[in-house]
DNA sequence: ATTCGAAAAATAATTGATTATTTTCCAAAT
DNA sequence: ATTTGGAAAATAATCAATTATTTTTCGAAT
């Protein structure tokens, strides 16, 4: 009884900052607000009919997740992409997330087991590369999901936003920049390898099949954002 | 000529929410604000002269650094202290820190070690442990200044950025729970060697050095802390 | 054609008032 | 003594107007 009135008590009005951020968070995933573009905040401010002060203060935040990259007096811009930020988000994805793997699989107990189970059953029992928006933003959470959980176990608070973080700015680029952002060849196959490697406990088998996984995503955005670059010269 | 026009182009008024983010900053890692304390939004506003908006805007920014924790409706609080937190941030600044001089000294140049050579300079050169105010900030500054030049090398804008927060974080906690916070035995000599290495690009060396660098700090802040919540049950 | 400087326009940032939500207080009921 | 519910107080969040700064435009000078 107490508990529950805990979990109610929990329930807090949301606040628009921070509806407005998730709102602009998504869009800037999906590439809808494209990379560079500056972000107009009148006009944006318009579009959520609110004032420009939680505006601000969800810019912030997306400053925060290195999304958005803020000027004093210049406002904010959304963050360009590189292959040398490319680079260098994977190259941390690899030597973060194994890293975090690593001591989740150290000190992740049975509970966080059971939530990857069920993440990784979340995310191979949905529809991959659907048409419908639904079906691809159902995906992408429950990929985004699955890759987090696994890593949450670590209970490290930093390091999980850090991989967050990481993580979110290599969805970008995946979504972006890849014609089948969820189309290696076998993605269910090397999830369900990476997963039930974590839960088994087989540290380092699991953190090599991670890095293979990134490694191979990356190096196929290195190519798509190769072949654009050559379209496109650099900026 | 053209360039000398650029440079001064570049000077931009500094808003107040920078302003105010900073002063907060300096006062969190002094611990003048003390951990887990509320910020009253209003009595905050009333000492800098302003008005809400730019103030919560530096709040999002201290959130960003980890120094304040905001939830919805409930508002910011400076971020609390506690064994499990030092411990991470201690064992991540081991992994990351020594991660982004392996690859500074892998890519940085010369230009990179003149900094490196000049942030030691300053570093050895000031008053340690001084009871003027401005003697300490001084060595603050350098100390700081002096870590993340080392690192500056990588080239990794997101890997600085988090080593960068880890720096603080930990910085929070020496000048807190230190008694001589920048008691090391000889930190001059330990600062120096890692220095050297460094520029002479002994990776392992250096790597080593500011490992033991950091694990000692953070036994001593380990055990003040363990003191302290004798004498203090935890919250 | 290019550069410079000033004015106009656009945009960023801040203000102080208002509204929304949470916290505290207090009396009544158990 | 403890719990509950409502009102008051405090605090968080937002608003729309105003101010500050940057960017763009345009005409004059070179």
């Amino acid at each position: 009884m107490k508990d529950r009135m805990n979990a109610l008590a929990d329930i807090r009005k949301e606040t628009l900052s921070s509806r407005i951020a998730a709102d602009l968070r998504s869009s800037i995933l999906r590439g809808d607000i494209a990379p560079d573009e500056k972000i107009n905040l009148d006009r944006v401010r318009e579009q959520f009919s609110t004032s420009v002060t939680p505006l601000r203060e969800a810019m912030s935040r997306l400053v925060a997740d290195g999304l958005v990259v803020f000027e004093d007096q210049r406002g904010y811009r959304v963050t360009p992409v590189s292959l040398r930020d490319l680079d260098e988000v994977v190259r941390l994805r690899t030597d973060l997330e194994t890293l975090a793997l690593g001591y989740a699989i150290q000190s992740g107990d049975l509970d966080w087991e059971g939530r990857v189970a069920g993440a990784l059953y979340k995310l191979t029992r949905g529809e991959r590369n659907g048409d419908a928006e639904n079906d691809v933003e159902t995906w992408e959470r429950a990929h985004a999901d699955f890759h987090l959980t696994l890593i949450d176990g670590c209970g490290m608070p930093h390091l999980i936003g850090f991989c967050r973080m990481l993580h979110n700015l290599n969805d970008r680029y995946r979504r972006i920049f890849l014609e089948r952002p969820a189309g290696d060849p076998d993605p269910d196959g090397e999830h369900r390898r990476i997963g039930e490697a974590a839960m088994a406990r087989r540290a380092d088998e699991a953190t090599e099949l991670l890095k293979a996984h990134i490694a191979r995503t990356g190096a196929r955005l290195r190519t798509a954002l190769q072949a654009r670059s050559q379209k496109e010269p650099a900026k």
